[in-house]
DNA sequence: GCCAACGTTGGC
DNA sequence: GCCAACGTTGGC
């Protein structure tokens, strides 16, 4: 199963929003580039991702799931882009921060690292599992 | 607050 | 269809 992994300034929308959100989720709407609304339509109900604090924060921060596919945003008049449904799942009980990721060699080759500006990326499972272990759970 | 990096837009 | 110019993002 893919594991994923979505940026949000937590000005605009934090972790703590997200769990406030509950069962039912949050659509996130928003998106405008390709890459990631690429990304969003090969998403499965019930992948996993991790929730990254971007500006302010700079962590890996929670899980969150996928609880509906891919839909048209109504807001976007071009009709090209979408999103998926997000709910949260647990959150990290150590957050991992950027500096760590970037400390350590085995994650060097991560989208957040490589390319910081995506905002939907893909994370490998060696990624996945990795970041699990430093944040304090075990991978689901 | 600055600046580098990237994606998108628009002119040709 | 290419490429320069511009706007936005995000780390520092």
């Amino acid at each position: 199963m893919a594991h994923w992994l979505y940026k949000s300034e937590p000005e605009v929308w934090s972790w703590d929003r997200q769990v406030e959100a509950g069962e039912a989720g949050t659509y996130w709407d928003g998106v405008r580039n390709y890459l990631a609304n690429n990304h969003m339509k090969a998403m499965q109900v019930g992948e996993r991702g991790f929730f990254y604090h971007s500006n302010e924060g700079k962590a890996v921060v929670g899980i969150v799931e996928v609880v509906k596919p891919w839909a048209h945003d109504p807001k976007d008049e071009t009709g090209k882009f979408g999103a998926v449904t997000l709910k949260a799942v647990a959150p990290l009980p150590k957050p991992v921060g950027l500096v760590e990721i970037k400390a350590d060699p085995r994650l060097a080759e991560m989208v957040l690292v490589k390319n910081s500006r995506l905002s939907v990326q893909p994370v490998t499972d060696d990624e996945w599992a990795l970041i699990c272990s430093l944040g304090g759970v075990t991978a689901p």
